[in-house]
RNA sequence: CGCGGGGUAGAGAAGUGGCAUCUCGCAGGGCUCAUAACCCUGAGGCCGUGGGUUCGAAUCCCACCCCCGCAACCA
């Protein structure tokens, strides 16, 4: 619990079977910002993103386009990592699942430990399935009785698969989440999969046969089962980390692995479609295998799209590469860090996109940044002379920086960006009441305001890093960190009629 | 009675017993350093509905209505 604790945190992997999502991308900013926030805190910090890119999804896809699995998958997962440069995400590392050498050797791992503690089983499963979507359909699936899609009946397959004994660990699980040991947040997710530890997890599917589904990790000591995504997916946090990798005895406690997972506090920032399976099977998983288990795992919501839910099908999914080519970067990041409140769903609307741009970005700290650094360079103050701040600039920055950290130490990123902006309202009223740019009445310049106005800025930007980096970067080239001079004045965010 | 979340101004949120708050939008006024930006004022709420507890309820209790998830790898 220690502050001081090496900090690791991730993403979910994310299933390459297509293109990125903005969904993923407000993952990725929000998991960004606390890795931010914790590195600015002086923390030892390792933030983890990757591909998820087995599976019969993927295997299909490759073989409808004419390429080898590992084309298609080499091809989507550098779209992500482009979208994480596109993003400005500080991950240390990108963690693929189809890394022999990195992962695979890791989740072989955890299969032999959970198969040495006697939880994984070859049972028979018995389901419906398409021949035509190459997978199982459930009873809900089906259209009076036959595959919506493919309009045939199914038909009823039995096949041999492992499984892994969830069910033990229900109330294990309960246990944890109940104390907090392992913390939910928001907490009306806690409750949600609470309940559903204390009813009992069932037992799951651990694998599948090799002759249906061989894109994917194969079973250790079992040729004839390949992974299903569980113990290959999940795993990717400890893979990455260097989990069950051969060293030098005297080089183990040098692995990532024993720095950030067993000695560091362990965040998961998931969406709430998958909390079962990492409040569930992935801490059962690591329960058999006597792993630490995390300490955190950080719920989002889902992002509708003027209104609707986003689909293929409507045609209305929001590709973040374009609101980044005609918004930029830091619009989008202040957008789903600041109008989406954490945890919850929420709509992206192009019309409230464009208000809080204009309204906060253009109008408020881009308009602000202008003003203030075109008051310091009329009347020559210098960053190097502006070292005294005025008590009422000295309070609103105390006050701001403690409920910034409160809000941010309880994950409630949207809280503390809100609280952070009050400060632009703060300057531009100042402003307006004191009138800088009007001499005092002995003839002399109102330079004590000038010049905590300029340290208030240069403050600013020293806060705003872990939200809105590129800005935080524009800010100190113009108001001079570190002693330089003041630099060149620029728009930080032109308004909307201004954009192509 | 499957499980869970939610219903507060036009929109999004805060508020868990004591004058209903913030952001955006809207209307009027002011200022002119600034990106026609900024500042002030105002309009706009039976706090989902009906009962109850209390000196006092958005907040606690009971009943009901309506939205949304989950139960199945959609970010």
């Amino acid at each position: 619990m220690s502050p001081l604790k090496p900090f690791y945190i991730t993403t979910s992997i994310a299933y390459v079977n297509g293109v990125p999502h903005v969904g993923f991308a407000m993952e990725s900013i929000e998991a960004d910002v606390l890795a931010r926030w914790a590195r600015k805190q002086g923390r030892e910090t390792f933030f983890l993103t990757g591909t998820d890119e087995h599976g019969s999804k993927v295997a299909k896809t490759a073989k409808e386009r004419g390429i080898l699995p590992q084309e298609l998958c080499d091809e989507n997962s550098a779209e992500f990592q482009k979208l994480g440069n596109a993003l400005t995400l500080s991950n240390d590392d990108f963690i693929r699942t189809t890394d022999k050498e990195r992962h695979w050797t890791s989740a072989q791992k955890i299969w032999e430990k959970l198969a040495e503690n006697g939880d994984l089983e070859k049972r028979a499963y018995t389901a419906q399935y398409c021949s035509g979507c190459e997978t199982f359909l459930t009873e809900k699936d089906l259209v009076d009785g036959l595959c919506p899609f493919h309009k045939v009946a199914p038909e009823t397959v039995s096949e041999e698969n492992y499984f892994f004994k969830l069910s033990k660990y229900s109330q294990e699980i309960a246990e944890l989440l109940r104390t907090d040991a392992l913390k939910i947040v928001p907490d009306f997710r806690k409750n949600e999969i609470l309940k559903m530890a204390e009813e009992g997890f069932t037992d799951v599917s651990f694998s599948r046969p090799t002759e249906k589904v061989s894109w994917g990790i194969p079973v250790p000591g079992d040729l004839s089962q390949t992974m299903y995504v569980w113990c290959d997916a999940l795993t990717n946090y400890i893979s990455a980390l260097g989990y069950g990798k051969e060293v030098e005895p005297l080089h183990a406690t040098a692995l990532p692995f024993q720095k950030f997972w067993n000695s560091g506090e362990v965040v998961h920032v998931i969406g709430k479609d998958i909390l079962r399976f990492h409040a569930g099977i992935w801490i059962g998983m690591l329960l058999s295998a006597g792993i630490k288990t995390p300490d955190k795992i950080f719920v989002h919501g889902f992002l509708t799209s003027e209104g609707e839910k986003m689909s293929k099908s409507l045609g209305n999914v929001v590709d973040p590469f374009l609101e980044v080519e005609k918004y930029g970067t830091d619009a989008l990041r202040y957008f789903l860090l600041r109008e989406v409140p954490v945890g919850r769903d929420a709509d992206f609307s192009r019309q409230r996109f464009e208000e809080i741009y204009q309204a906060h970005l253009a109008n408020g700290i881009g308009n602000l940044s202008s003003r203030v650094h075109k008051l310091c360079e009329r009347n020559s103050v210098e960053p190097l002379h502006a070292t005294a701040l005025r008590d009422d600039f000295t309070q609103i920055i105390a006050k701001t920086e403690k409920t910034v950290t409160e809000k941010m130490d309880a994950f409630l990123i949207h809280e503390a960006i809100q609280e952070l902006f009050l400060v632009v309202d703060f300057c531009d009223k100042r402003m307006d009441e004191e009138k800088p740019w009007l001499a005092n009445e002995d003839g002399t310049v109102k330079m004590e305001l000038m010049k905590s106005l300029l340290i208030t800025l240069r403050w600013f930007a020293m806060e705003l890093e872990p939200f809105l980096t590129n800005t935080a970067q524009k800010m100190k080239n113009m108001f001079g960190d570190n002693g330089e001079p003041l630099g060149e004045g620029q728009m930080l965010f032109p308004r909307l009629e201004k954009l192509a």
